[in-house]
DNA sequence: TCTCCCCATCGATAAACGTCGATGGAGGTG
DNA sequence: CACCTCCATCGACGTTTATCGATGGGGAGA
């Protein structure tokens, strides 16, 4: 309802200065999908993990992400774990070690979001 | 330490399958500063408010807000300082109402970032 | 086999966050 | 003046989140 009339002068039914038409809302699905994949940039930590994982030409194994973040081992597998489950990054075991790398086939939002990363 | 050796062939010290040496990590203002404008971006109704004044040709007044969001209207506030906050909006008072609007000298990674919401 | 190392998971704790109801100020309208 | 609307702030509550220490499994090496 409530056709406009902004400009504040003629135009009837509605002196008021507010209330414009606005855009439709996008579905909540979107909304959401959107929100979540922010919030795993959201954090410091994380985005320098992107960062790391950017830079590099192989996968990196969780005890360099330890030694690169003064955070206990259990903290820094917690924000992988978070990376993996937003869609950013898969990893593999080998022999001993986790490797984490960035998926090839990341989700549209992940990889836009992820090109915003130095 | 350690100078690599992750081709697990030759190459002494080191047979273990890890510990390649890392990019240098982002100065830690800029993962905070990266972080922080993600957590503006963290929230569905952050993007919806986002997308909406994108969409828009005219400063939003939180009424408008407040009818699109079912929420209550010190949630509205609450959501626009948190944009405004992050650089992504100002505001204006007209009279009885305030009006956000994007920012026109946006900081870069806000810009960006919003440049992800449709 | 026994032992050590790497790492994911669990439980706990403190901080941050989203939401609400209540309050109060600023600005129109009668 | 008194009254009403709009909105920012405050205090409180429940949920999420970041972090830690402890635990346990899986693989390598002695």
């Amino acid at each position: 309802m409530v056709t406009a009339a902004r400009a504040g002068s003629r135009s009837p039914g509605r002196i008021k200065g507010c209330c414009v038409p606005l855009a439709p809302l996008l579905p909540d699905a979107a909304a959401d999908e959107l929100a979540a994949v922010h919030r795993a940039l959201a954090d410091p930590t994380r985005v320098q993990m992107l960062h790391l994982l950017k830079a590099a030409s192989e996968p990196i194994c969780v005890c360099d992400f330890t030694a690169a973040f003064d955070l206990g081992q259990p903290t820094v597998s917690h924000h992988l774990a978070r990376l993996r489950d937003a869609g950013f990054v898969t990893s593999h075991k080998q022999g001993i070690w986790a490797f984490y790398r960035l998926r090839q086939d990341m989700p549209a939002g992940a990889r836009a979001a992820l090109a915003l990363v130095p």
